[in-house]
DNA sequence: CCTTGCGTACTTTTT
DNA sequence: GTACGCAAGG
């Protein structure tokens, strides 16, 4: 609350403007310089509205922070008058060193720099009584969301498997992010639940109002609700807020958009869903600072600020359009909009210019990052997509040694991953390549488990990036639910969290008992459970067992004031038997948890308090993974924006898989144009090598499917391509064999062999892609699954470029079995693999696929045989069931394991 | 109340 | 193929 008032303050000294004004040169300061024209049009642009397309590795960073440095340094406002947005804390925190860094020494004084989210709970903390909260409300997670509405759902008496929370979830989410109150849902919506939609979203949110929480969609529903509700407040930002800049604008969703509008007061125009009253007022209103109106311009800015306030006459130069006082700047990039599916309206920075009328559009096309091979691959990509504001990026740096981009066939999914294994081993041997320079690049995460299993058994380091955050993990979550009962007593959610977390005997119906007697009373669980235990309603042993834990959370809540919060933490982890609960735990995944509970410890360090690192926690914590060793990084295509490596690998590239099929049937054109931004957003990801994969076989969800190359790889452009005709180290391999043909170059000697369009193996994708593009498209399949593979026929005019890109389905290849497969094996070709694993220390997981391909009968082990297991150790064999072993473990018990897994002894 | 077994689903993910 | 969640059994 306190900084409002003090919202002008003299420039302190050693404080960021004053540093930065000191650091200002006579000329052209040194911030500016190493600026391309473009870039410092954008820096220097800062009055009125401006949008800066920024394309992929244009310096777009650069050119906020710097921006952000030149206002500081020109004395155009404080750091508090600057209202700077991104996305992720990741972002957020970049930029702040990044700052920093320009200006010299830390950023202190940007108080408003920072996520969406979290500038909404700075805004609504201070205002929450005026949307019906308290100050100090909860901020619930998903996961707290999903079993409050499951809780919503079984009491409207609907059936939760038919009605999943999961899914309601979802629909909460995307009203959200179109800023729809329950009243504003369309009928559509409000039918959905059994006709209960608009009702159960209605009963979420006054839950959570008499649990005093916000779920995050809320942190932007209610500062927007609480602004467009409260002229005088709104009015107070808008005189604070003399510049806002967003990042990634691309990604903001309606609600972002009404968000941004209203704080930039935006006059109403012809696409306006932030009515609001006019409040362009002079200064004069309130407190010393100043904003000028819309009319008054930058004459009366001048006059009207003093000396002591703003030192620097020159205040307002120039630039800009002196009628408007909206000084927004998004950066952005329309070919990087990859979040359609969670909300984004790439529409917002499509139409920009017609949102704020008079605004300057800078492109930033000239790239630092990548070579001309993969500048113009990704470029004529991406001329394919029509929703686009177009921009054409280019470098000068021309070296010919630079390597076109690659495509690579493959046979399947495994070799595959060794094949690029193998790459990157190459690499490394041959130019000294540093794992953490090179990535690999999904589209969807279960492709990570062949990489993964691949450098397990090769000794490649890698690190898997994405995946379960630290925060979300669920020993932390439960850590933290111990923490939240103790801190706020009403936090129903926590507690029925761990009541019984570790088991201690109060199961369902008590846990309901507890619910109902709450609910009567209009109290809090916790408050309910001391009321409880005094009386008979509950069953002599739940009832001093909850006895306990109630006495233990009292106990803990008096130690609060006085404990240091981290012994107090461990002792409350500790006393509740939780630690205890993952020491006893015999599973593999238990020491990492105690060791993960550790480091939340840790990290508690840095707070002052328990419930001041609660209050971080919600919004702010991930975890940062360490960059000491030299690993290959493998994420998603969505996870590497942003990003950017030596070398990237791009397997995957498959009709069905990529562009996905789920994108196709459900979004349409613009769900094909969001693939191929991703693809997009892959490719710039290389600063010098990009390498494409496909295969012709893949197994989704268990079953072998014929797969098709991706339409994408029709996009690129020859001249920045190459296409190989690749062997890898195990001969029988010809990756160039689509559908049973074979190998056709495998005897061509060492690595890989310069290849076109024009070969054999890229002619035989062809085919079968044109061959494919004819078969009717199968609307309302689910997709991959259900199908059986279906032979290919290679009859198709070779050649042919297939329809290909054009008709926006993939062809399906599930139709029958392929002839001499089972369809439940994984396609055979080649030799010797499979079977040399079956003797001589298999790895397990080559184990694995003996376990599968063997048939009946030929089982190495019989009842009473002595193995070894990995996990569990030496057992005796049980019984045997196929390729399925019970055997009794001297340590870890009967377990049913699968053949390949045990060793004999 | 806790364990076992079956059915179902399965792209992407930040806050 | 596998993981996860729910429903029935000990």
């Amino acid at each position: 609350m306190s900084d409002f008032n003090e919202s002008a303050p003299a420039p302190r000294q050693g404080g960021i403007a004053a540093r930065a004004m000191a650091a200002r040169g006579t000329s052209a300061p040194d911030y500016l310089s190493g600026l391309n024209p473009e870039q410092r049009a954008a820096v220097e642009t800062t009055e009125g509205p401006v949008l800066v397309l920024a394309g992929a590795g244009t310096g777009k960073t650069r050119v906020l922070t710097t921006r952000i440095a030149h206002i500081l340094a020109t004395g155009r406002a404080y750091p508090s008058q600057i209202l700077a947005v991104t996305f992720t804390n990741k972002a957020a925190r970049e930029m702040k060193t990044r700052i920093g860094m320009l200006v010299g020494g830390q950023v202190e004084g940007m108080p408003w720099l920072g996520t969406f989210h979290s500038i909404g709970v700075k805004i609504l903390r201070r205002h929450a009584e005026l949307v019906g909260l308290k100050p100090n409300f909860t901020i619930l997670d998903t996961d707290d969301q999903i079993r409050l509405i499951k809780q919503l759902i079984q009491a409207e008496n609907l059936d939760d498997k038919r009605w999943p929370a999961r899914t309601f979830a979802t629909m909460l989410d995307g009203w959200k992010n179109k800023g729809l109150a329950p009243k504003d849902i369309p009928e559509g919506d409000a039918r959905a639940f059994a006709g209960k939609g608009r009702h159960l979203y209605a009963a979420y949110q006054a839950r959570l109002m008499t649990l005093n929480a916000c779920d995050f969609g809320d942190l932007l529903m209610h500062p927007i609700a609480l602004l467009k509700a409260n002229p005088d407040v709104l009015a107070e930002y808008h005189r604070r807020f003399r510049y806002i800049l967003v990042d990634e604008y691309q990604d903001t969703n309606v609600a972002q958009y009404m968000w941004l509008r209203l704080l930039a007061q935006q006059p109403k125009s012809g696409r306006d869903e932030t009515a609001r009253p006019p409040v362009l007022r002079q200064a004069q209103d309130e407190g010393t600072m100043s904003r000028p109106s819309a009319a008054a311009g930058a004459s009366s800015q001048i006059a009207e600020r003093s000396s002591t306030e703003l030192p620097h006459p020159e205040l307002v130069e120039g630039r800009g359009s002196a009628a408007s006082t909206i000084n927004i700047c998004c950066v952005g990039d329309d070919d990087q909009s990859i979040y359609g599916w969670r909300g984004a309206e790439v529409d917002n920075i499509l139409r920009f210019d017609k949102d704020f009328p008079g605004a300057t559009v800078i492109r930033l096309e000239r790239n630092y990052r990548s070579t001309g091979h993969i500048l113009g691959a990704a470029s004529h990509l991406i001329a394919h997509n029509e929703d686009r504001l177009g921009k054409t990026l280019f470098t000068d740096r021309a070296d010919p040694e630079d390597p076109k981009v690659e495509v690579n066939a493959g046979w399947d999914s495994e070799e595959e991953a060794r094949a690029i294994g193998e790459a990157i081993e190459d690499l490394q041997r041959r130019e000294n390549h540093d794992l953490n320079d090179m990535a690999i690049l999904v589209r969807a995460s279960f492709q990570m488990r062949s990489f993964e299993d691949r450098f397990v058994t090769m000794g490649l380091n890698y690190r898997v990036i994405g995946g379960p955050r630290f925060y979300e993990r669920m020993e932390i979550r439960d850590a933290l639910a111990y923490f939240r009962c103790v801190c706020q007593p009403a936090d129903d959610l926590a507690f029925e969290r761990i009541v019984n977390t570790p088991k201690r005997g109060l199961g369902d119906a008590t846990v309901r008992l507890l619910h109902d007697y709450a609910r009567e009373r209009q109290i809090p669980i916790i408050a309910a459970a001391g009321e409880m235990v005094e009386t008979e309603e509950l069953k002599p042993k739940p009832r001093n067992t909850l006895r306990g834990v109630v006495a233990d959370f009292r106990r803990w809540s008096e130690l609060l004031p006085t404990m240091k919060h981290t012994e107090l933490a461990e002792q409350i982890l500790d006393e509740s038997g939780y630690t205890e609960m993952w020491q006893n735990d015999r599973s593999a995944e238990a020491p990492g948890r105690l060791e993960n509970l550790k480091e939340l410890i840790r990290s508690m360090e840095e707070y002052e308090s328990l419930p001041s690192f609660l209050e971080h926690v919600a919004l702010v914590m991930d975890a940062e993974q360490n960059a000491d060793t030299d690993a290959v990084s493998i994420m998603t295509l969505h996870s590497a924006k942003g990003l950017e490596f030596q070398t990237v690998f791009l397997p995957g590239w498959e009709e069905g898989l990529f562009p996905h099929q789920r994108a196709l049937d459900e979004g349409g054109r613009s769900g094909l144009e969001e693939e191929r931004r991703l693809a997009y957003v892959g490719i710039t990801r290389a600063k010098r090598r990009a390498k494409i994969w496909f295969v012709s076989n893949r197994r989704i969800h268990g079953l072998w499917q014929s797969t098709i190359p991706s339409r994408f790889l029709d996009e690129l452009p020859e001249a920045h391509v190459e296409v190989m005709e690749a062997n890898t180290s195990y001969g029988g391999y010809g990756a160039s064999g689509f559908g049973g043909y074979g190998a056709s170059r495998w005897d061509g000697g060492n690595a890989f062999k310069e290849s076109s369009y024009k070969t054999p193996g890229w002619k035989r994708a062809q085919a079968a892609q044109a061959g494919f593009a004819e078969t009717p498209p199968r609307r309302g399949g689910d997709g991959w699954s259900g199908g059986r593979t279906r032979e290919i026929t290679y009859d198709a005019e070779p050649g042919s470029r297939g329809s290909g890109g054009g008709n926006g389905f993939a062809g399906r290849m599930n139709d029958g079995p392929a002839p001499g497969r089972g369809h439940n094996q994984p396609p055979k070709k080649g030799f010797g693999l499979y079977s040399s694993a079956r003797k001589g220390g298999p790895r397990e997981i080559q184990g694995e696929l003996v376990a599968k391909s063997v048939a009946d009968g030929e089982n190495r082990f019989s009842k009473g045989d002595r193995v070894f297991h990995l996990k569990f150790g030496n057992g005796t064999v049980a019984s045997i069931d196929g390729n399925k072993l019970t055997v009794d473990f001297d340590k870890a018990g009967q377990k049913r394991v699968l053949e390949g897994f045990v060793e004999a002894v």
